[in-house]
DNA sequence: TGTACATCAGTGAACGCGCGTTCACTGATGTAC
DNA sequence: TGTACATCAGTGAACGCGCGTTCACTGATGTAC
């Protein structure tokens, strides 16, 4: 009477069991970690008897490449929302260096945020794979490469503003030569071709990222210790700053 | 008869099986995963009866930290023997920017090597913890802290030799003070300590590590895909070289 | 509007599995006199 | 050198557990006429 519904009481009972599916299952992963994950646990804390969960869920790997998805879509979902941010209210449409600046230091920031929020969904997208797990490429990569896309475009920001488009000129000849056999493949990629990156460019991006990356990796896993840093949040602006300057450097 | 045994058939047994339990849990560990190590597998494959297992064993943890404990140790001899080789015949006892590099250099080039051979030790170490699993860091540090102890020595060589003790006028004044806050337990370590180190170059020292650290995860664990890079020696090796930028920029 | 049938959601019991850990035990190795 | 006893290594059965997955089923929701 008040409103009509678009689908019928089952299709709208499904959406949200799916979603309640993935919520509680989302609980558990950050609780217990990804290879502690049970159908059967689930399935209790729902509620529900076991055989119901094969009405949303193909198998126990189904569930767990539901969990990547999702996961990679939140930081996605972060990480558009600092850059929306970053770029709000700027008229000038032309990339230049400080905005590709800005705009790396928002996408490194957003990542941490949510991985300090999130370590363990971190960790099944970052962290070492999960034993006896293959996540199946065409189910992932969609979501997967979200950020990487932000950090193709924030790269050629960097290359195509002040100091044109030759750097690759700079620092030794032999290094682009490694650069483009190392990562042959990689430039191959529709994604990356597009991006139209001079090699060593690429390579200090990737250097850059990984920083990044083995940087959070390093805190949330203790690997230094339970108490280092003592300020995370100053640690991992620091270390952005030197990414940064890996990808500025032949200039 | 032939040669006086140190000790009875007992103890030699004992010490014999102790080695064979770790050599098939490291297999099993490459195998499966950590996640996945089974006191019944291992005694299976021991051709033992599970219970035997707790006279060498106290627990299925107790195992686990065994194996930590033993990859530090494997990880930390390859260093090792890597330095030894690059210090073989070097007269000059005063530490050279250029030696501190050739020793960086060979650090990170084990550090891969061993990776690469031993991916799923290299997880058990530097990748994300083992779910439900604490490790006892009195029994994990010793083992653990050998390499750093290398980079400590590293980094001091490069910041003793051209630039001079004052390194850290370098750069804006701020960045020294972050360094010092956010890395303040840190510093405060004896080991980190007694290396004497301005705050800003272990900032730059511990960037450079997870560099190569989130490198190495990145192609070890195929986050980028199953074929990036093409050639992840070179890639490696690259990376190094970006690596020492950081620790040398501050010039 | 009402009826007959198809579809779907969820149940509950069962299968077979492997796990960590305990415990009372047998037989071999060591030790003290 | 020989004997009596203590120590240790390894056995085998058992405990209780949780897991993924299948299957025949009941009852509710949808659909076609």
């Amino acid at each position: 009477m008040t409103d009509t519904p678009a689908q019928g009481i089952r299709a709208r009972n499904r959406a949200a069991l799916e979603e309640e599916i993935l919520a509680v299952a989302t609980r558990h992963l950050a609780r217990s970690g990804a290879a502690a994950l049970s159908l059967r646990a689930v399935a209790r804390d729902l509620g529900l008897a076991p055989s119901a969960l094969y009405r949303y869920v193909a198998s126990r790997d189904d569930l767990l490449t539901l969990l990547i998805v999702r996961a990679y879509n939140e930081l996605g979902d972060a990480v558009d929302a600092a850059l929306a941010a970053v770029d709000d209210g700027v008229d000038t449409p032309a990339a230049t260096a400080a905005r590709a600046e800005a705009r790396f230091r928002a996408i490194t920031s957003a990542l941490w945020q949510w991985a300090r929020a999130h370590p363990h969904q971190y960790a099944l997208i970052y962290g070492s794979p999960v034993p006896e797990y293959h996540a199946p490429a065409e189910r992932t990569t969609p979501a997967g490469t979200r950020v990487q896309a932000h950090l193709l475009t924030v790269l050629r920001g960097l290359a195509c503003s002040d100091a044109g488009a030759q750097t690759d000129e700079a620092g030794p000849a032999a290094t682009a030569a490694v650069a483009t056999r190392a990562l042959a493949s990689l430039l191959d990629d529709p994604l990356v071709r597009s991006a139209g990156l001079p090699p060593t460019l690429l390579l200090r991006g990737l250097g850059a990222w990984n920083l990044v990356l083995g940087t959070v990796g390093c805190i949330l896993f203790e690997q230094l210790g339970p108490d280092v840093p003592d300020d995370p949040d100053a640690y991992v602006t620091a270390t952005t700053d030197l990414a940064l300057e890996l990808v500025r450097a032949p200039r």
